[in-house]
DNA sequence: TATGAATGAGAGTTCATTCAT
DNA sequence: TATGAATGAACTCTCATTCAT
């Protein structure tokens, strides 16, 4: 039996590190083969351009991602549940996985990213419906008097922007207090415990 | 004195579009050159290089942006009037100049990014002391029992979250939630609304 | 003795075309093997190089057409058989195996084709002695006043020139005189008459 | 006053004996731009692609080409005169730019070629109509009995089969008969005289 | 006999930058 | 102040070819 052909794999990670820390144009196919200990025409072999190893890689970020966040999203989710899960959850998820984390941002400034249309489609085929679910769940959690923001939007959007965001902005917020950088973990803990708590207090009635 | 030619104004105005669409290195010299109608050898005359004439952008994004915070930081700022003021006028700004919120978020995904260090500069020459003061009346508000949190880069954080990444995860948010997309105008208020709403009631106590 | 395995045959027919219409440089070994329906590596595994591949190719087609001329040559010939014959049997041959004119064409235009020698090399080993009886026929014709032209090399260059240049200049003069395209038997029945009397009528006495 | 590019016909004339020797593919832009003593980048900066220094190489060869036989075709001409000159024009000027003949027989090669089209374009823009002009007087001679062939087609793949064919098939016969090679001038001397009289014997009533 | 993986040597093209004018 | 011409270095991608299996 033919070993598998690792190279294609190591391949695939370097360029997820290449294209997180240089973005499309900056990362080099060349810089991706060499880290990868390959030929430089093997990166084309496999993935026969710069355009679709990008894609693929893409792919991978939001599978990842999307695996998980499903697992918070039963049919019997609380509101309470969800701010209490999530904030940790996500945080944590990026926090170890900086390189996808800025895939994710990046496919957030180039309008045009490959990542929405990529998310609309996976979300179409999750198991309790997906986001009209999703939607749904929060339109009864506010007809139930649970929470009070009823437009699911902004619900989502208060979710996200203050666990995601947070990772990214640290460094420009912390140049801006001259703050003195304390250890990742206990920046992330804290961040965790404070957003959590600004959800569950701003969002919960 | 000569006036600053217009070439000049120019091929910073273009460069800045570009830089925001492109990144940095997508971004072509020669498109800004053609865009802002001048011959491809002009920008270096005038600014001696592309990293060059990226930092003049990003100095001129950083600047504009503080011009914009700048006055509602005065020493008498209180909690509330901060919460109720601040997602106006940060969503307002960035919504009108999405090119300076891409390039802010192109800075904050290249770690090594000019912005924080420009940022601090800048912080360090404010009127009333900038940050240290800024963190200052953070820990006096806590103190006095007027917020929640007493962590002035946690409240920091979540002020500039639920405003910026607001605006660039729309179209991410939109796609998962496979909703028509409302009017700009429409969107931005409910967003100001919702955001000033969990501000105030997750920080304020 | 092991049949000729049938994958060998079909590369060399599948590369015929595609050296036919690519040229050598143009074509790929690659397209070779792939409209062949095998690996890549299989045609150098049975012709070791493109070189090679090219020169069976080139070998199988001059092989070809003189066959088709060699029974036309018999010690018998008189010159109003050969300019009734030889016109039909050629522009039929071509006009039916248009690959096979392009792979001559292409050699006629690089000097230092391969078809001149292999030619030379068949001719010398010709039943009847090959070109020089031809040459020494024409002789023979033109003291015996059957013919106009004296130089064996110049008859020959009519002959050849009328019959298969005629096939490739076709859709450039078409174009020239916007001619609307007959169907191809029509045009090369026309073709064949018209050559055929100029032949006679110019060469004849 | 700025000099003239001379860098830009130096490019364009080496590019066209480099397509003609080597074909479209084989060419290479490294040695055009290496022969035209210049910067491998040159050819792009004025050109921008290998196919568009191509095309307009073959607008070139197909000019010049036409400003050839243009002067021929006065309103004036009898078939005795055109039969007369045509192959003497013909021949002495592809003999002495083997390039352009080879450019053209490519062209022919490559069914789908830009020369058909180029050729249309131009014959229609013609003095004194073109081809429809030409076309109209080979009727009108056949009309008047003064030439054996009424399709117009046929007549004009004469006159350029037995001109340009027999340039570029000499070497192939040549070598078929095992003749040594007279000098250039002493052939196209005999070829232009034995064209001359097939083509009059063979057209003219 | 036949293949998938892998490669070295380029090929065409791009791009920031320079320079004489 | 402004430009057209020109370049060097690099980049993406191609292609004939090899090799272990």
């Amino acid at each position: 039996m033919k070993p598998a052909p690792e190279s294609r794999r190591r391949i695939l990670d370097v360029a997820l590190r290449e294209f997180a820390q240089q973005g499309f144009s900056g990362a080099r196919m060349d810089a991706i083969a060499r880290d990868a200990g390959v030929n430089k025409a093997l990166p084309f072999y496999y993935f026969s351009s710069k355009e679709n190893l990008y894609a693929e890689v893409v792919t991978r970020v939001m599978g990842e991602f999307l695996e998980i966040i499903a697992p918070i999203l039963t049919p019997e989710l609380t509101p309470d549940v969800l701010l209490e899960r999530f904030p940790r959850v996500l945080i944590e998820f990026f926090s170890r996985k900086r390189d996808f984390l800025r895939i994710v941002g990046r496919e957030l400034l180039d309008g045009s990213g490959r990542a929405p249309e990529l998310l609309a489609r996976r979300m179409r085929s999750e198991p309790h419906g997906g986001p009209v679910f999703f939607s749904k769940m929060v339109t009864k959690w506010f007809a139930a008097g649970l929470i009070r923001e009823a437009d699911p939007v902004q619900f989502m959007l208060h979710l996200f922007s203050l666990c995601i965001y947070s990772i990214l902005a640290r460094p420009m917020v912390e140049a801006a207090f001259q703050v003195k950088n304390k250890s990742d973990a206990a920046f992330y803990e804290e961040r965790i415990r404070s957003v959590t708590a600004v959800l569950k207090k701003g969002l919960l009635t």
